[in-house]
DNA sequence: GTCTATACTCAGATAGAC
DNA sequence: GTCTATCTGAGTATAGAC
């Protein structure tokens, strides 16, 4: 139903906009992603862009959520380490995604903004299956069992975005390979 | 002479300035903090702002810059765990300014951005001093001497980055508890 | 050197016509 | 569903008063 009738040309619509939006930052990097040159891209009005995505912040979070869900349903069932090792070998070729990334988290800090909630539960949610990831490896010896898993995790998401930053800085930081000097502190003895 | 005759008028105008924009962005958070409303906490125009500081981001620059400072004196000598732990609890009680640098941070990823050589100088200078000092915890025994003491430093300053992101999301986190944690796991056996 | 008033440009967002 | 026209507010450049 959602994909038929007058609905159709909406959602292709959307997924179109979403592709415009990402090249956009992708190239002009998030600053200068003006609304104005999303709808150009996208071949519509900034009005008419709006009519989709409420805001400018809604179509952002839109492109994040839709990131979230494709690397969720491939790396499902992976073991935690190998799975955060390959979502950071893959943001290091979409710097685009890494800036607009981490700019929205560092207004999501401010309670009252519109990305608040939704880095919230994103935090919720992957912490949530890496742990229990991560208590799998521990029990399986790959990992040691002294360590608490939620804080591994808490450490490792942390990790990641702090990395993201100084890569942003200094492109030539191999973010995978600090995350595994990391998970070698982990290996049991 | 830099506090003598006509210019002590401007000295002490900046630093008012920059307590002026301090507050408003603690109140305010930083999205909010624009330029006029600073001016008006400052108790002069906006262009008047900017006679003492060219732009909104050299402002802002200014503030994370006489933060540096502080630190840097305060903690000079000490060795380098205690120092992050130090900073790290002192950040819990200013969030205004942990937003700041958060999202100044995220923006100045872009080459292009004023603030990205500021970052790329104190990312330099931060860790440089934090490697000397831990090499000299490993020479005398507090930190594993296996340990590349460059990674080490790295990782501190990704982790601690990425803590603070964190806590802005849910300050219940303990931020210098998590890097306590992680301290432990750097002893030597 | 210090500062104001004015005005310009561009942003995101809204109202209402089509 | 999409446009045009418009509103509001941002940052800041300029000219010039003191």
């Amino acid at each position: 139903m959602a994909t038929r009738g007058a609905y159709a040309k909406g959602v292709a619509k959307r997924e179109e906009i979403l592709e415009a939006a990402l090249a956009v930052v992708a190239e002009h990097g998030y600053r200068k992603a003006s609304v104005r040159e999303i709808a150009d891209a996208a071949g519509l009005s900034p009005a008419g862009l709006l009519h989709y995505f409420g805001s400018k912040e809604e179509l952002f979070v839109a492109i994040l959520r839709a990131r979230d869900d494709r690397d969720e349903q491939q790396y499902a069932g992976t073991d935690a380490a190998t799975a955060f090792l390959a979502v950071m070998r893959h943001n290091a070729s979409v710097p685009g995604l890494v800036q607009l990334y981490a700019q929205l988290a560092a207004e999501a800090g401010d309670p009252s903004h519109p990305a608040h909630t939704y880095f919230r539960e994103r935090t919720a949610r992957v912490e949530g299956f890496s742990v229990a990831q991560l208590a799998e490896d521990q029990r399986e010896g790959r990992i040691r069992s002294d360590l608490d898993p939620a804080w591994v995790v808490r450490t490792l998401h942390a990790l990641a975005d702090g990395l993201q930053a100084a890569w942003m800085l200094d492109p030539t930081l191999d973010m995978a390979a600090e995350i595994e000097q990391f998970l070698v502190l982990l290996r049991p003895v």
